[in-house]
RNA sequence: UGGGCUAUAGCCAAGCGGUAAGGCACCGGAUUUUGAUUCCGUGAUUCGCAGGUUCGAAUCCUGCUAGCCCAGCCA
């Protein structure tokens, strides 16, 4: 299968396209700029896409650049991981960089605005500097410490680095425009002072420079020609501008903000998801239910998948929720042609064959995948006793029901018809063991045509069958439900834990190999709980239905 | 209510003054040894609303309405 590429044209597209008619840039550059403090998430996979693939789609180069400017958050786990997950996704960064590289230069620009006069050491407490800002309706006020002189700003903030102050004592602001309908634009804080360890440079810094300063500042250094964020960033584009230009920066980039993603029943804030995991509603930031990309991952989604979905909903920037079963549709798609076909029981309800011979097991030819015949054939072992599917019967069924119930015949994919004649229960009234009876004409693929079968069920042969566990996800956040909190909408019932059989062949199946259960949907072997002794397989997916009871 | 942004079908989304792409979902119908797949068909006289400009407006102008974001020494 060729990777598909998307034609389709976005708003981010267009000015690109512009900037490179126009002579405005001669490449273009981009940059994924996650920071180290969590997980990656199917709406950082649109962001990455978005990033590399549109600068791939002009020639251009994007970096992997990790905005670790708050070492009290961040943390080496969350670039390893970070770093595995786009490896995943199938991207090659060019270059690979980290905010804290570039410490030094932003020290030293920083020292050129207070030359300027463009920036001033501030003695104001942190709820000074609140109540100095204004509200958005009335304008702030000048604080004193802002007609310092210029050799004095230089000095306090030497000794800010030096570490002569305490956390929170001082702090470095822009001085722009206190009255500003912007309140970006109030003086922004440039550098804090926070005496902790960083993942990356040690001890070597005590003050540490906010995102609005050190982002416009990472971004030309390396060149990145556009640096994609999103809206909640569109307030501060203007003091992004007045950065890159105060600092004297040669290379100009462009902030563009598209809409994030959400996701029908998800919830997609690092803080929501961390919640979900500390009161133990997730199995750890991997579990399929989570929408991370390693819980995707775990439950069974390609690469290939989240990304063609993250290509098809597009760029734009109005609020947007993508209904979920779209992220469905790309898994279904993708693993239509490459995943086997096998046979298994979720919930087994046994089945003796009456005039079937005891003590004899035939082997029966069965395709792989039906829709790809390269991928051969497979051996079914077929005999008196069997296994299928508890909903596959019912004793009293309602109309247009095609499956076993008592005096009706159906066919066992790949084998025979059989026509189900008495049902055993247990003392409590429960069907327990159904007797049916088997015609020898009818084999699979012996061209009978007596009579024709409105039902056709999957079974797993009882003497050959292997145990296995099916995990089946259902979403772990229900829309439907209100509440005050999103902890209301957690879904009580989004994990069936169920225990049955799958075909023999099955115990050659490893982690991350994915499956699709006739009638059931697609499966993925857990890499997490799979051992030598157990097979654990989490549901992808169901296949679509029609069907309703 | 200061500033910024958004509004095209149930959900995404293209469109850039010449008469509403596409995908998902849904609903029909055909084929089917998966109630799957595949195939075929169906939905906007209309683009948040109201005016205006124009031979012609989703696209330009004016006014309104609704929603989202901003008052961290987070990103």
């Amino acid at each position: 299968m060729s990777e598909k590429v998307n034609t389709s044209s976005n708003f981010i597209k267009n000015i690109v396209k512009e900037d490179l008619a126009s002579g405005t840039h001669n490449e273009i550059i981009t940059r994924f700029p996650p920071e180290p403090n969590g997980y990656l998430h199917i709406g950082h996979a649109k962001s990455i896409v978005l990033n590399f693939e549109l600068a791939d789609e002009f020639g251009g180069r994007t970096n992997l650049r990790f905005d670790d400017t708050n070492p009290l958050k961040e943390d080496r786990e969350f670039v390893e991981s970070i770093k595995e997950d786009i490896e995943w996704l199938g991207y090659e960064w060019d270059g690979l960089h980290f905010a804290s590289d570039y410490f030094e230069e932003m020290y030293d620009r920083a020292v050129l605005l207070i030359k300027k006069g463009l920036a001033y050491v501030e003695d104001l407490s942190q709820e000074e500097i609140r109540a100095y800002r204004g509200t958005l309706t009335e304008p702030g006020k000048e604080s004193p410490s802002r007609s310092r002189s210029v050799e004095e700003n230089l000095d306090l903030f030497e000794r800010m680095r030096a570490g002569e102050f305490k956390d929170g004592e001082k702090v470095l602001r822009a001085k722009i425009d206190m009255s500003s309908p912007n309140i970006n634009l109030r003086d922004p804080v440039l550098y804090r002072i926070s005496h902790t360890r960083h993942h990356n440079t040690g001890d070597k810094w005590c003050i540490y420079p906010m995102y609005s300063y050190a982002h416009p500042l990472e971004d030309a250094i390396e060149g990145v020609t556009h640096s994609i964020c999103t809206l909640e960033f569109e307030d501060q584009r203007p003091l992004y501008n007045w950065v890159v230009e105060k600092c004297e920066m040669e290379a100009t980039p462009k902030q563009i903000e598209f809409a994030r993603l959400n996701l029908t029943n998800t919830v997609m804030s690092k803080r929501k998801l961390k919640q979900l995991v500390d009161e133990n509603y997730a199995d750890g930031w991997d579990d399929p239910r989570m929408p991370t990309i390693s819980g995707l991952r775990r439950r069974g989604y390609t690469a290939e998948a989240i990304k063609q979905f993250c290509r098809e909903i597009g760029v734009a920037k109005s609020d947007n929720t993508v209904d979920v079963r779209m992220l469905e549709h790309f898994i279904r798609e993708d693993l239509k042609m490459k995943a086997p076909r096998t046979m298994s029981v979720l919930h087994p309800l046994k089945v003796v064959i009456t005039n079937y011979p005891e003590g004899e097991v035939e082997w029966l030819d069965a395709e792989v995948n039906p829709e790809n015949p390269e991928m051969g054939m497979r051996k079914i072992p077929f005999s008196r006793e069997i296994y299928i599917e508890q909903s596959d019967f019912m004793e009293n069924p309602p109309k247009k029901y095609f499956r076993l119930f008592p005096g009706n015949e159906v066919r066992l994919k790949h084998a025979y018809f059989i026509k189900c004649n008495e049902v055993i229960k247990d003392e409590d009234g429960n069907v327990i063991e159904l007797h049916c009876t088997y015609d020898p004409e009818t084999k699979s693929g012996s061209g009978f045509t007596g009579r024709k079968v409105k039902g056709t069920l999957h079974f797993v042969e009882a003497s050959q069958a292997k145990e296995a566990e099916f995990r089946l996800y259902n979403p772990l956040i229900l829309d439907e439900k209100e509440g005050n909190d999103f902890m209301d909408q957690v879904n009580a019932d989004s994990l069936e834990i169920t225990r049955g059989y799958v075909e023999p062949n099955m115990s050659e199946a490893g982690p991350h190999d994915k499956f699709q259960f006739f009638r059931h949907g697609y499966f993925n072997v857990d890499p997490k709980y799979t051992s030598e002794d157990k097979l654990v397989f989490n549901r992808i997916v169901e296949l679509k239905s029609s069907f309703k009871l």
